[in-house]
DNA sequence: ACCTGATTGACACGATGTCTCAGTTACGCT
DNA sequence: AGCGTAACTGAGACATCGTGTCAATCAGGT
């Protein structure tokens, strides 16, 4: 748990934003869920609010950098608790463990793509599939243990 | 245009699938509609195919790599024939552009990142967003692009 | 304590895609 | 050429995920 409930309502009203009952539960409840959850499984776990404010909120904690999105293998979105600063995800296809990397590198490589594409790189996204160090061992030792 | 439609159908049809009418309809569509497009603008291209039709074709040319999706800066999903092979995409957010480019860098980064991660690197999305050559010069006259 | 705009919940709506199922069709086989 | 069968299709209900609307409520500066 890097962040404290604390934090994450200073931040909110750090970015002018108010502190109302909802969002306390929603944000206490992003920490129970823990590293990765869906809208819906976040909807779940905070009944008392609204779906329609769950969805709201998300989109809020998201454009102040507290929350974001993670894309899955399958297309679907996950959101997480960004640690935040920007960053790359890992998902683990077994396990659905999630990791953050920031790397020096990708960008430098983003600005060799803009020259040989001509284009002038505002964004990207990077999103990495694979097995997460504890999914691989077992799969190597024995492949009876997973799924 | 680099593929004919003879090209596509033979990609199907050599797939171990079937090329049947509404099949023909929707390659044509593709084509016709060039260089990317929604799942929505290829059912109203092809009015006489069903909307169920459009999306299982879409996802049957997914499998077998004749088409790819992109995912835009918003999120949204278009879709793309594919000339085939891993490759990423570059979305111009002024005209919305796509460009394909594959870059060995990108894969010799990711072996990388396997081991700075501990991670079995399995799969990616790489997704760039930018002005193409066309848009940012226009508007390197009028203002100097930041950020 | 008061004011006022931000926020909320309930629910209708929209966008995007999937499922079902009865009817149709491609295509390998004879 | 005709047949049989599994693949395919269209229509429309349904599922999922998210947004818009609007009257009621609330946070927080004064």
């Amino acid at each position: 748990m890097p962040l404290s409930l604390d934090a994450l309502e200073r931040r909110v009203a750090g970015s002018g934003h108010r502190i109302t009952a909802p969002r306390r539960t929603l944000l206490g409840s992003m920490q129970q869920l823990g590293d990765h959850f869906t809208a819906e499984e976040l909807a779940a776990a905070a009944p008392s609010v609204g779906r329609a404010t769950v969805f709201r909120t998300l989109r809020l904690l998201q454009e102040i950098g507290t929350v974001c999105q993670v894309i899955l293998d399958d297309g679907t979105l996950e959101y997480r608790l960004a640690s935040g600063g920007h960053h790359h995800h890992v998902v683990c296809s077994a396990c659905g463990a999630v990791d953050d990397f920031a790397n020096a590198d990708i960008e430098a490589l983003l600005g060799a793509l803009a020259s040989l594409t001509g284009f002038t790189i505002e964004a990207h996204r990077l999103e990495l599939y694979g097995r997460c160090a504890r999914c691989t061992a077992p799969l190597a030792a024995t492949e009876t243990t997973a799924s």
